[in-house]
DNA sequence: AAGTGGTCTAGACCACCAT
DNA sequence: TGGTGGTCTAGACCACTTA
């Protein structure tokens, strides 16, 4: 690609992984930013000097990530937070019958802190390190269902507002994505049964000790970085969690 | 493929997709069973009258789903249930800390009855149609941690008995596999909380009204046949679900 | 050494979209 | 009409496995 390779040395990486990784560097450094076109297929193959069938490839692994989008006749576009993608990848909340719905969010606490050890831990801080804590109600068909408590590195939202998370008209990883410049890209769920405590109870309108599904989400950057720490408390009364392994071909 | 395509008719279907669809008819008919090579891909080429690549891209859908298994120098492989794809594809609870392991499974009770209204929904049979009832108590160090109860349709396992299930040296779905050709690619689960009942609570050795997580299961055959229905209550104490949202690059 | 999958090329032609 | 992604070809060469 840069370089011609070494007579005789076969290259470690093949070309289209190398290619993967300068896309996501040029990716990362903003030169393309979400909800753009990137360029032309033949155009990437002139730049980087590969055969459009190995840029094809490098896009190919992009577009399984959920990182870049196709269409047909108009171009590659970078992967923006819309509600939509919102809903069908990182919101995973159904009904127990009928159609998924868009929750709807109410802030209920915003307050900046000190991260513990736990937080510290997930969002690759050091303890004591300044965080924002957010605290969602989010509601379906009109019921209370959902308690998210999010915790996030402050240095890496400079500058950001209670007034920001109150006025998002979408949801918050477009606030991130666009404010700041954090695009999710991946997440890691934990899920454990709990209870409804005397702080959760009254919020979601269920007696003390009602069984509660606990997921603990740590959602990441394309570069690996952790940006956030979620503690959802979800009332399966009525709703459940779904996690479909496999799609199928 | 079969035939040219009509003159000035581009094909609704592209060569690949109709490849992929050809074999997972062979696969369903038997013709190259779990363990075994699929012919090279210079062979399938000839035999399909396609080039090399479409080959490559069939079979590459058939690998992300985890139905054939390319081995550099081998060949290509039709998956079969072991051990190790049971942990990493289907078993999706970890440790709170530490390392992954495989559960010791006991059975616990086994049965036949007649479908109730749910189990037959689930199943795509009757209400009322023969169906085998499974317990299972898994075991992680040592400790019970899940009650399985496993329900399948007995028309699709002809001859199955107790003893089988006892003397099964590695998973339930290897079983399904060897024994009835019905192999497992793709499963839906449904996660909420609840609570330990008079039943489930001295399986695990948890008091009365200890919160659980609940799973329920529907696992699919390649061909989107459900063939087992699978309620499983874990004690979240010391262990987890997990769920990765997206694998990235 | 023979056979396999893995990478890469340099095109051709098509379907789709914007103008 | 021109540009985009989508499909498909017919090879070449490589890395790896097995015999």
């Amino acid at each position: 690609m840069s370089d011609a390779p070494p007579p005789g040395r076969p290259p470690a990486v093949p070309l289209y992984r190398d290619l993967v990784r300068q896309l996501v560097a040029t990716l990362g450094a903003g030169e393309w930013k979400p909800g753009e076109a990137i360029p032309a297929e033949r155009r990437l193959a002139e730049r980087y000097g590969v055969s459009i069938g190995t840029v094809r490839k490098a896009i190919d692994t992009l577009v399984d990530a959920n990182v870049l989008l196709r269409q047909q006749g108009r171009g590659t576009f970078v992967a923006t937070h819309t509600r939509d993608r919102m809903l069908f990848q990182f919101f995973h909340i159904v009904p127990e019958r009928g159609p998924k719905a868009y929750p709807v969010v109410k802030l209920v606490a915003w307050s900046r802190g000190k991260a513990d050890r736990k937080e510290a831990e997930a969002l690759a801080v050091v303890p004591g390190d300044a965080v924002i804590r957010i605290r969602n109600l989010l509601e379906l068909d009109g019921q209370p269902i959902i308690v998210d408590d999010i915790a996030i590195a402050a240095a890496r939202f400079p500058g950001l507002t209670e007034r920001q998370f109150r006025e998002r008209p979408s949801t918050i990883y477009s606030l991130y994505e666009d404010a700041f410049g954090l695009s999710v890209v991946r997440a890691r769920e934990r899920l454990r049964a709990d209870t409804a405590d005397a702080e959760i109870a009254p919020l979601l309108a269920v007696p003390r000790g009602t069984p509660l599904l606990a997921i603990r989400r740590i959602a990441h950057t394309l570069a690996g970085d952790p940006i956030e720490l979620r503690l959802s408390r979800v009332n399966t009364a009525r709703h459940e969690y779904f996690a479909d392994i496999d799609g199928g071909p």
